[in-house]
DNA sequence: ATGAATTGACTTTTGAGTAACTTACCTAGA
DNA sequence: TCTAGGTAAGTTACTCAAAAGTCAATTCAT
C-alpha cells in the first residue's frame, strides 16, 4: 500500500482516472459532500497527487465540468447541425444526450450541481456549460414553438427551462433504474412527452 | 447585538422562523453546503438555539422535509379528491401546485436533495415524503398514461418525475417573471406541454 | 543522474455539537 | 398588588473531528 515513488503511470492517464472518479462522485453526491481524500482513495492514489494535478477542489470540479460539458455540447451540436424537421431533431437530441450519458449518467448532475460555492472557478465553469447547453436547447425549442404557432420569446425561455428540467428528471430517474438502456430511455421519453400533452 | 437572555419569542414561532430559513437554504444549496451557523445568522439567532430546538443538523433537515412534504401532499390530495376527468385534473393540479409552491419554490428541491448522507433521520424522512408524493402523483399520471396506451409501472414512475420536475421549472421561471398571473402561467403551461410532444 | 511521479506527515480552516452561564417572563402565595 | 422563584429563551466560549491544502522527502523510468 504505502509504497512511495512513481508507479510509472503518466500524468495524462492519471488525470483521466481522477476525472472519472471525481465526476462520478460529484454527480452522485454534489460538490460539498465529496472530499478530495475520498476521490483519491477511490482512484487508488494519495490526496497530494490530486492537488498536484488539479490544484484546489474548485479546480478539480471545474476540470470535471469542462470535460463533461464538452462531451455533451459536442454531441448535441452534431445533431443540430444535421438537416431535418423538428420532430426528428427532438428525438435525435434525446438519443444523443442519453448515448453520451450512458456510460456515465452522473455527468449531467455534475453540470447542474446546485451545491457549488457561488464564487470561484467551479461555479464559473458550470455556468458556462449550462449557458452553452441552454443556448443549444433554445434553438431547437424555437423551431418547435414556431410549429405550434408561437413566436413569443417568453414562451421560448420558459419552454427551454422546462425542456432542460425534463431531461434532468429523466436522467435522475435513469440513475435509479440503471438496467435501462439508452435506447429504451429514448423510446420511453417519446411516450412520456406525448402523454404530457393529452391532458391539455 | 450580542444581547443575552430571552427575547420573548415563544418556541413555536421561533421554530417556524428557523424552518423557513433552513428550508430555503437547504433547497437552494443542498444539505451539505448549508451550515447551522449560517441558518442561525439568517434567522437572527445563535447556533446553540438551533441545536436546542432541533438537535442535530440531520434533525433540522428532517423537520424541514416533513413540514414541506405535508404542505405539498395536502394540496395535491385536495385536488385529486375532487371529481373530474383527466384534463380537468391536470389543469387543477397545475393550479394547485403553482399556488402552494409560489411563496416557497425551493421546497421541492429540499425534498429531493441528492446530497443527503445516506444514513440517518434526514434521509429517512426525505424518502418517506418522496414516496408519499410519488404515490399521489402516480394516481393522476396513471390515467393519462392509460389513455396513451401504456400500463407500464416504469412509465408511470418516470412520467411522475418528469411531470413534477417540469412544473417546478415553470415555477422557478415564474419567479423571475412575476408580472405573469397564475392564470397566464396555466395557459402557458398548456401550450408548452403540448409543444413538448411535437417531436413524437 | 535528472526529472516526473508519488507519498507521509504536517498545518490550517471550517463547521458540528456541548457546557455553563444570563436574562426575561409567568405564576403562586403574601 | 407586590415579590420570590421556577422555567423558558438565549448567548458566549469552548471542544472535537473532518477535510482542504502544503512541504519535503523518496522512488522509478529514461
Amino acid at each position: 500500500m504505502g509504497e512511495v515513488g512513481t508507479k510509472g503511470v503518466p500524468r495524462a492517464e492519471r488525470e483521466r482516472q481522477i476525472l472519472d472518479v471525481a465526476t462520478d462522485a460529484f454527480g452522485r453526491k454534489g460538490y460539498a459532500a465529496v472530499s478530495i481524500a475520498s476521490v483519491a482513495a477511490e482512484a487508488g492514489i494519495s490526496k497530494p497527487l490530486v492537488h498536484g494535478y488539479f490544484g484546489t477542489k474548485d479546480g478539480l470540479f471545474a476540470a470535471c465540468v469542462r470535460r463533461a460539458g464538452g462531451q455533451l455540447a459536442e454531441a448535441i451540436e452534431e445533431v443540430l447541425a444535421r438537416p431535418g424537421d423538428t420532430a426528428a431533431k427532438v428525438e435525435q437530441t434525446l438519443r444523443a444526450v442519453f448515448t453520451v450519458l450512458e456510460p456515465r449518467p452522473y455527468v449531467w448532475n455534475t453540470v447542474f450541481d446546485r451545491t457549488l460555492p457561488p464564487e470561484g472557478e467551479a461555479a464559473e465553469a458550470a455556468l458556462a456549460v449550462r449557458a452553452r447547453i441552454a443556448d443549444q436547447a433554445e434553438r431547437g425549442v424555437a423551431e418547435a414553438l414556431a410549429a405550434a404557432g408561437s413566436a413569443d420569446p417568453l414562451d421560448r425561455a420558459a419552454l427551454t427551462e422546462v425542456w432542460v428540467s425534463a431531461v434532468t428528471a429523466l436522467v435522475n430517474w435513469w440513475l435509479r433504474h440503471p438496467e435501462q438502456s439508452a435506447e429504451q430511455m429514448v423510446r420511453r421519453s417519446r411516450l412520456l412527452m406525448r402523454t404530457l400533452s393529452t391532458g391539455s
